[in-house]
RNA sequence: GGCUAGGUGGCAGAGUGGUGAUGCAGCGGCCUGCAAAGCCGUGUACACCGGUUCGAUUCCGGUCCUAGCCU
């Protein structure tokens, strides 16, 4: 439908991890004229490759893949940031006469870029370190009183345990003397309407199975390794935004000596299936996206028919 | 067979004569620059059968299990 609505060149496949999003994908991009717009908060960091199950270097010569390997692991992305990217992508590979079609599962972004999302400072070290220290001393409930102060409506809305968001409205306002609420109301352009598609799987169960075995698989691939050899960097720590993302944060507190292996292994896959859940639990309140059942065969001659429809009206 | 210590929700693990301990998992949900993150919510558990009691998971007796020791 993206055409009746004017907007075009741009498809989103998504769903929860190992769904079997990126291997759909793939089949797509080598029978029609598409590239790839990763949507993936993880596979942005060079260096994580077995743990983020990213596609490897002989399928990215043959598909041409965005937002992968953009950032080194010590540094952040953000949902903003990849709104504003993806969005330039898109149109660039438009206007190379290609689909453009995003595939992953990193929720916000995808809200991000069709909903928009309001102009705000980017995070800002110093300041964080510093409102840190004071949870430190106070407390976040403490933090979250101060809020209350600066931001009634954003204290409302923000749990008092929920040091993350109240961080962030603390930051704004300790950046811009501005209410996050406030700025937040004043802009939310530059969305960008497109038909997205997710692969729900019929059976958690399953999903659940396909877990553990894709962590065994990345194991055997070496995923120690990789893990060891991040931990080198001296500029990494396990707070750092890369080094929380699911498997490599159990990895590295094995690594640590914090976990045996048998225990850190199994957390990782806990995790992951907690992640799937939180997934499952956003596509399922989200209407705008077209709902698919992952395990149906008949999905990618679906998917077929949604891409050569978009190509058609672009 | 005897003695001793125990049997608490899927798991771990406190506790009390009468207000849902707690943690983990699971399940549901929230989500505006860390989102593979962060957070919120969610359980008629007290082995079984009697007895005492206004009231027993908690006290008493027995039964059945479990562990250790003894013969």
């Amino acid at each position: 439908m993206a055409s009746e609505r004017g907007e075009p060149g741009c498809i989103a496949i998504t769903g929860p991890t190992a769904c079997g999003k990126t291997d759909l994908a793939l089949i797509l991009a080598r029978e029609f004229p598409i590239e790839i717009i990763s949507m993936d908060s993880a596979m942005v960091y060079r260096g994580m490759d077995i743990g983020t199950a990213k596609p490897d270097a002989a399928t990215r010569a043959e598909v041409r893949h965005h937002l992968i390997d953009i950032l080194d692991p010590e540094e952040s992305y953000s949902a903003g940031r990849f709104a504003a990217e993806a969005r330039r992508l898109v149109g660039e590979i438009r206007s190379r006469g290609k689909l453009a079609l995003i595939v992953g599962g990193t929720m916000l972004y995808l809200k991000a870029m069709r909903e928009g999302i309001a102009e705000l400072p980017e995070r800002d070290s110093a300041i964080r370190a510093e409102i840190d220290a004071r949870a430190e001393a106070l407390g976040w409930p403490a933090l979250h009183a101060e809020l209350e102060a600066l931001d009634p409506e954003a204290a409302r809305r923000i749990e008092p345990g929920d040091r993350q968001r109240i961080q962030r409205a603390l930051e704004v306002h300790a950046i811009t003397g501005r209410p996050l609420t406030e700025l937040q109301r004043e802009g939310t352009a530059r969305a960008t309407v497109f038909d997205s598609l997710a692969l729900i799987p019929a059976n958690r169960e399953a999903l659940a199975q396909r877990i553990e075995r894709r962590f065994d698989h990345m194991v055997r691939q070496g995923l120690v390794e990789e893990v060891r050899a991040l931990r080198a960097r001296t500029a990494l720590s396990a707070d750092s935004s890369s080094m929380r993302a699911v498997g490599y944060r159990q990895v590295w507190a094995f690594l640590d000596g914090r976990w045996g292996w048998a225990e850190a292994a199994e957390r990782a896959v806990i995790a992951t299936r907690q992640l799937a859940k939180r997934q499952l639990t956003w596509l399922r309140s989200d209407s705008r996206s077209d709902r698919l059942d992952a395990e149906d065969p008949g999905v990618l001659e679906l998917l077929r028919r949604r891409v050569g429809r978009a190509l058609d009206n672009s």
